[in-house]
DNA sequence: TATGAATGAGGCTTCATTCAT
DNA sequence: TATGAATGAAGCCTCATTCAT
């Protein structure tokens, strides 16, 4: 009962995603793919009018599915700090598990091969991270910095962190980077890390007698 | 004293950085090239091997020219903080006044076009960032965390920030986002807050008794 | 009554038609027909063996349907000259009336994309012509040359009409080149203006006296 | 000194012709071209950026080696009348000696694969044709009908002479139809015949006393 | 040094045709 | 009868590279 049809496409783009991520959009022929996926050639022009529709399709598809692992959970998170770790971790948990997807993302995040729509329709995904920026703002809790370059940051950051990660050789090793990070992170983000702050809720607790 | 022959090979180089950063590696025919720098097809190949063994010395001499321009004055500074807020300093004027240098440095950074031994060659002129985060580790500045990982991180971070730079449209929202951006590094960075997180847990337990 | 089996093979020989008269043989791909023709891609191959096949039957139709129009009422006109001018206004008007089938039978006249069974069949329809002028030899009313020739320079004229006639803007201006080139045609034709420029000659001299 | 670049694009060119003759644009791949002409493949793209581009050229040479065959001498000839039947002459002569490049200007004169603006500098070619036409309408010798029919008309029974020339089996029967049909074209053409019927009819009634 | 005509492997895509349903 | 997913050969064209000059 498996429709045969899906399934062709499907092997499609799980070939492909493989094949971008190893070789380059240019670096990998439309004829290797089909080969590789076991179809003909004619078949992935079938439903893929174009190489690049092709590959806008596994953008998007990527993408939506990095938003979503990304978003698990945090409505059940209380603030935008707790809100945002959560949001690193899932992003490092779903990053190591799919770590093709993860660098196909890097590799055609600026890409001219990816169309502009498609670009569009993929950020598009990421909106409720800006939300709970400016949430984390609102709180006093994120500093009141550009939102986009916080953004920009995080996401980079995180990206640093997984490609660090996946040279990690022990579970511990990659717990203890994956905890360092989201330090680092947080800390970038935090407004209290003006010492002073720290110091003052800090101090405000210490100084009671 | 312009050497008539080294013209023609600046000339190619010059021309193939602006393209390949305009159009990819692939997208870029040798020919194209030649055409746009002004020489015989076969020109292109009297000086370069191959086209990988053009973007290998492009590369090399982008990488080398960064370095340089980050290290500049480090010397005169004190520690370790301050050495580091001048490299990203360098690296962010740097970056705006070369953006397609940046550009070419981020799009192939990970290339399989660039060889490997260009790679590591590149990489090479940028051990005395690790140096000095090594040194700042010492003297306590720097939190004590993967060495690889923080160097990666401030990487990405001053990308992300030439980036959203690039975007900004006046001089002052220019210099606002620079400084956002180094203290973001910087408080990621620093020791500071995270001894003080510390001390506040250890705090928490000192406060049991 | 409509079987709509033979409804599905009537669209495509309609569309087809047109698609070729449009684009060519080799620019109308057979999906192109069916999707215009609003069925399967498998279902023309049910009724056409072969793209050949899809075009023979149609420019044997085609054929068919154009000596049919042209030799309409020819059994009433007396003798050949007027039979030949009612062919050639039965072709004039029914090329008129049927553009697309008019060109489409000049596109492939001399197609190799026809079969050469095709041509010859659809040549047979047209033998009441070399009839008609061989009776008109017979008569002395046309001029007793190759037959063939004068075949082929009758049809190649009517087709000349036909063109320029389309420019035609007004009704008027397109009688006007109906009558001037059935004129042209007859007189090309006509062993008369021989014997009449003869006559003429000798008549001034016979007048003489 | 035989320019050895002139040599692999003049035997494109010459090949071309034939084959495009022999099997139509689309039945005859590049491929075939360049292997007939014994050039590489990437040889005719070097010279022709485009298949349509190498068939507007070759169209345009055609035509304009038609048309100085066509005019050869005519300046030589004392009145409309000679001109066109040494037109039709030089014609038909140069058809016989480029039976494919007859073939060809039939096959392409209407053809959507030669760009409009080939077609359109292929015809001003034939424009002495024309005022040759409207000095004999000018002069009474030819008769006052649409000048553009007569063109179409007179060129296309020169195609259909040539056509039947090509099945004459000796020279005197090609002889015998070469002048057949300049006798029906002129005839046609005449304006005497048509004048004289008319005097004729009208001089029957003059002498009705 | 410098040129640019020439090469030919290889890329993307089209399309006539088949076949299981 | 009718469908449309699937096929794979073949077409047009690009482009890194060479070589005679």
């Amino acid at each position: 009962m498996p429709d045969p049809a899906s399934d062709k496409k499907e092997a499609i783009l799980k070939t492909a995603l493989s094949l971008f991520v190893e070789r380059g959009f240019f670096g990998t022929p439309t004829s290797l793919i089909s080969k590789e996926a076991g179809v003909a050639t004619g078949t992935l022009f079938f439903y893929f009018k174009t190489k690049e529709a092709l590959i806008d399709t596994l953008y998007l598809r990527v993408k939506a599915e990095a938003a979503e692992a990304m978003g698990k959970g945090i409505d059940r998170e209380p603030d935008a700090k707790t809100k945002l770790r959560r949001v690193g971790r899932n992003a490092v948990t779903w990053g190591i598990a799919n770590p093709e997807k993860i660098t196909f993302m890097e590799l055609f995040a600026h890409s001219p091969f990816v169309s502009t729509s498609a670009h569009e329709e993929g950020m598009s995904h990421f909106l409720f991270l800006e939300n709970i920026i400016r949430d984390g703002i609102r709180e006093g809790t994120v500093q009141d910095i550009d939102r986009h370059l916080l953004f920009c940051m995080m996401a980079s950051a995180i990206s640093a962190m997984i490609g660090r990660i996946s040279t990690a050789k022990t579970r511990a090793e990659r717990e203890m980077v994956i905890d360092q990070g989201l330090d680092y992170i947080w800390n970038g983000l935090s407004s209290e890390k003006g010492g002073e702050m720290r110091n003052k809720k800090a101090g405000k607790k210490d100084m009671i007698p």
